[in-house]
DNA sequence: TGTACATCAGTGAACGCGCGTTCACTGATGTAC
DNA sequence: TGTACATCAGTGAACGCGCGTTCACTGATGTAC
């Protein structure tokens, strides 16, 4: 095939960006060649720089268009369900055994935050814009302050969460492994969830 | 240089484990080359072969050999601190700008759980055999439940820790990275610090 | 609407490069007597 | 303790391989008249 139109063209680009979403999550951008990116699209490697400058620009896109959608998934049910069940609808959606055994579909900040962190580059700064407006949305969903009155509620819960699905992803024992995703899931339940607030107030710290 | 003392190998073995130690760390193992590794110690490539069968297995050993002296420095002031001080002992060793900033000398966990998710292999299972040991060590510095009664505390706090220091690492704005460090320190204080037990009891879940 | 030409999406061979690993070799260290 | 031989830590060239990227080419699509 010679060459397709312009429509075509932009679904193509569409479908490289789907592929490079799941196949970065799944392995990793060190993990990810364009021969194997472009054979799994169904086209020949050559194409790949008819869409993108550059391995590094195209993760850079991938980045910028297609954390969001994840993200909105996560959150969307959280979003739409009452005020008194939000945080368990986001702790529902995000510690669970399927999102922790499907990396390639879940949330790119648990697998993808490790090899940002060694780079300085587009990508990087593309990540850093999504985790901003992650954190945005999540706070919207989370209660202004937690029980015990800390403020920056949804840092602290999306670094646990990210956390748990990190560490109940890297332990090789299954029951381990479901140990950390309940165990932070009941917890940040109780805490997060708004309820009569705590008496005690928080104790100063040093 | 033809061959040197047997305790010269010892040495050497040593040698590399220790460079790889903080290079996997700072790079992570697709970003370890063999060369370049070997380079730093200071010998040729092919002598790597004289000390492990492969960087897979090299990989592994430096898991099962190294990875708990970094739990030992993060842990040890916790562990000789008095029951009170424990936890935000832990809190300082681990939650801190140093630490995020210097990935090569930090915990292997926030780090490398990412990749090694990916693999099945020796090295994951040494991975997953220094996590566990972690926890025990952990488990014994945390109060045997949280404020709210929950149990597996220490799971809750690895996890927490761990996604704090990933997440603070990604994000490109010095700002917020050091808010979430913060935020994160100064919950897990108020929350896992021993004082009187709260009076509600934690909300039965579903 | 039809024709002639320009464009460019997709092809597939080829590039230089660094990787993990192998191997024939060197000569100091270890061992047997 | 001294000598002869075996061992093997370290050397450096070489291997096959897959990577990211380039490029001359093809022929359908887009455009100008």
């Amino acid at each position: 095939m010679a060459r397709t139109s312009r429509t075509d063209k932009a679904r193509t680009r569409q479908h490289i960006l789907a592929h490079a979403s799941r196949a970065i999550r799944r392995n990793g951008v060190a993990g990810v060649s364009i021969p194997a990116l472009m054979k799994a699209v169904g086209l020949t490697h050559g194409t790949f720089y008819a869409h993108f400058a550059s391995k590094e620009a195209m993760v850079a896109e991938t980045y910028a268009e297609r954390i969001d959608e994840v993200i909105d998934g996560l959150l969307r049910p959280a979003e739409s369900a009452s005020q008194r069940n939000r945080v368990d609808a986001v702790l529902d959606a995000y510690l669970n055994n399927e999102h922790r055994d499907n990396p390639a579909e879940g949330c790119f900040f648990p697998t993808m935050s490790g090899e940002v962190s060694r780079e300085v580059s587009p990508a990087r700064v593309e990540f850093g814009n999504a985790l901003r407006r992650y954190f945005a949305r999540l706070a919207a969903v989370v209660p202004n302050s937690d029980r015990t009155g800390h403020r920056d509620a949804e840092l602290v819960l999306a670094s646990g969460m990210a956390g748990a699905i990190l560490l109940a992803r890297a332990v090789d024992d299954p029951e381990l492994s479901d140990r950390i995703l309940s165990a932070c899931r009941d917890f940040y339940s109780d805490i997060f969830t708004d309820s009569q607030p705590l008496p005690i107030e928080p104790k100063a710290r040093k």
